[in-house]
DNA sequence: CCATGTATTGGACCAAAGTCCAATATCCGT
DNA sequence: ACGGATATTGGACTTTGGTCCAATACATGG
């Protein structure tokens, strides 16, 4: 969707949204500020690109609950905590949870910052592999159900004999099968093929590791 | 080396020491017990079975520089910190650098049997895993130079022919070094070879993800 | 009802890989 | 220098996989 990341700020302080909007917006991120956590869920961009920097303590939805909810909904957007009065529980707590950082108010700037731009960078790479992970599930998502079988009994190692007996069929059709799959996912050798396919998490009856 | 997990308990006041070693003995752990960050590391248990629970505030080596001392070892003892007057910063820092748990003195014993059972059992997942993964690395070791070449070539999906002419031979080559890397990693199958080589990291020219 | 997608099969043929056999050259450590 | 590990090659043969060609059967949705 987007491509600059972004910095969503939530805090239920006026003051302290627009303080850390300007140390934002100086740094040189673009910013977009809520007032709730349930303003920012509203907005829909829990798969946006950047991070979050979330306060603690609101009235409604507080942060933790709102980390949780945007990790139901598979966000890859990095929570960093603010807190005033939070005691060692609650930021091991959301450390635990995955927050990308957890800091005290009145937060250091430069601490802020270089947290942030740390969950951005973070965001950027798990956005990239999430990309070509829904690339490879959209070439797998044009097999045929047949050649879903196929693909697995292959990454299995079996031979086109041995998935032919399986299937009930005759090692004839899994050629077919088999050359339609290497040009659906697009590789050119098998080796990549079971790459993409343990990527995406193939599994036909047994599996290692 | 150890088959039975154990409990590494650290602290420097013995009567702390002495009340968590019964804890854990209650809940049918095999503990071991030290005075000093120090003797622990004298200790040789950095890779052993269980986990670590540490008192943060020791003199001499304090609970975070032994924790860091262990991660430069490779160890994969989960710390679980015990801390009196830690602050959240402390707390934060030592999550971040992959703490197991991190709890307040005086401690809920049952939290802390929690902590201990989920870090043991952690540990005896990645154990496995680092076991499974020295037979490959073993099986790996025992590769010629060139087979080795052979290894990376094939698994990026080249053919024999492709993988002769980059090596300077001839096809016939290939077949017989990529015949013994096949015995020698105990495959039987390609597939089951391209994971093995992903998991050790074997890299020819180029790689993906 | 017809077009489309899916699943299947057939033959012929070539390319690639695996498997026996055995032989030779080099280098390294004892 | 000798034994052993390493690297290489050769021939002959079988199995497997890949690629053309083309055709049939069936269900589904428009």
């Amino acid at each position: 969707m987007n491509q600059t990341p972004r910095v969503f700020l939530v805090d239920d302080q006026p003051a302290v949204l627009k303080a850390l909007s300007r140390l934002m917006i100086s740094a040189g991120f673009e910013v977009a500020s809520f007032g709730s956590a349930q303003d920012f869920l509203d907005s829909d961009n829990a798969n946006a690109l950047g991070c979050l920097v979330l306060d603690l303590a609101m009235p409604g939805m507080d942060g933790m609950a709102l980390q949780q909810a945007l990790a139901a909904r598979a966000s890859a957007l990095p929570v960093i905590f603010l807190t005033g009065h939070g005691d060692i529980d609650t930021g091991v707590q959301a450390m635990k949870f995955g927050a990308a950082d957890f800091l005290t108010k009145p937060v250091d700037g430069d601490k802020l910052l270089s947290a942030v731009r740390a969950a951005v960078e973070r965001n950027r790479q798990t956005h990239l592999d999430r990309t070509e992970l829904d690339d490879i599930l959209e070439r797998f998502a044009n097999l045929t159900p047949r050649e879903r079988q196929v693909l697995a009994l292959i990454v299995e190692g079996k031979l086109n004999k041995q998935a032919a007996a399986e299937l009930g069929t005759v090692e004839k059709t899994i050629k077919v099968h088999r050359a339609r799959v290497m040009t659906k996912m697009k590789v050119r050798s098998l080796a990549e093929l079971v790459r993409l396919a343990d990527r995406v998490g193939i599994r036909g009856a047994a599996h290692d590791r």
